[in-house]
DNA sequence: TGTACATCAGTGAACGCGCGTTCACTGATGTAC
DNA sequence: TGTACATCAGTGAACGCGCGTTCACTGATGTAC
């Protein structure tokens, strides 16, 4: 592994978080690579594919994700529990403005994506079933988390008060 | 006023309202065109912009909603009626897949546009009122009924049960 | 009713643009001796 | 430690594509007589 080849892999990770972050699902993988200092063959030897790009991004939220929700199974309150961790998946979906959280929300073709998919899907579940008569299923509370998350770009405050209103319920 | 003017104006709406539908903000108007059986030309003839286009598509469903809203002002339960109006508000923004929302949110440059915003906005607001300890504020109560509508496309089944979920507060 | 004409809607090839993606070539890196 | 080399990452011009948008021209329509 050559090390100016991790360099560039972090250097692209970072603008595509960005630059995601920023312009949402409208982003340039070219302006990606541009901003990374960066040739745009140098982004596909790195991620063949945009879903590629994306689990890469995503990975470190995803594992951060599942901890705290493995953590949560052992809080005494269920429903306080899945209410924190829904929040916290609200959060980190935000920062993509809707493009992983559409990405996400039709099973994909691609594996790793799938996969990803499947954890934190899991890891819900886990904290839905402990809870004594969850509401709806917990596709459903996450498609939520995702709205919610979409509808707020860039304003954390709207966020915190579309959630307080939307799993009120809880 | 020539009859075929009407007539193309009519198509390329109808072909309009399928295409965003179908395909949500990432349409393209050379293909709305082409499926309206009309050349690029005239669809800007009709629409020189996109939100003229877009205004034009809602024109319809706007009035509408506004007039239910209206009528469920005498509604003899405030709270019921304000749900009743905010789901018949997401089914609407479901058609247009996002586009109309994420439109919508914005509050636009276009005069037309920002009308259309006010128009549901002030209705909302008059049903909101009648609610003796109304949650949050009618912003977002619009933008969480249009964010279930982008996280439910073509799943009226789904959206059904996140506006459950997320206005169950009411 | 019939006709001549002015108006203005319709056409669609063409433009520039930025996108995703490729690939023949360059050159930096890590390794073996 | 120093050097020669093989490996493979990086480059970036170039491709094809579909997009939004324009405009000189055509022709259908409504109207005036």
């Amino acid at each position: 592994v050559r090390s100016d080849a991790r360099d560039n892999r972090e250097r692209v990770l970072a603008a595509a978080r960005v630059e995601f972050g920023r312009q949402g699902p409208r982003a340039s993988l070219n302006k990606i690579a541009q901003q990374a200092g960066v040739g745009p063959g140098t982004l596909y030897r790195h991620f063949p594919t945009l879903q590629a790009l994306l689990v890469a991004i995503v990975a470190d939220d995803v594992a951060a994700l599942c901890a705290e929700g493995r953590r949560l199974l052992t809080h005494p309150a269920p429903e306080e529990a899945l209410l924190t961790w829904l929040h916290a998946v609200a959060v980190h979906a935000t920062a993509m403005g809707g493009l992983v959280a559409s990405e996400m929300a039709a099973v994909s073709s691609d594996p790793a994506l799938s996969d990803v998919h499947a954890e934190i899907r899991g890891t819900g579940a886990a904290l839905w079933e402990r809870v004594a008569s969850p509401p709806g299923d917990i596709d459903d509370l996450l498609a939520l988390a995702a709205a919610l998350a979409w509808a707020s770009p860039h304003d954390p405050d709207r966020l915190d008060r579309l959630f307080t209103l939307a799993f009120r319920a809880l």
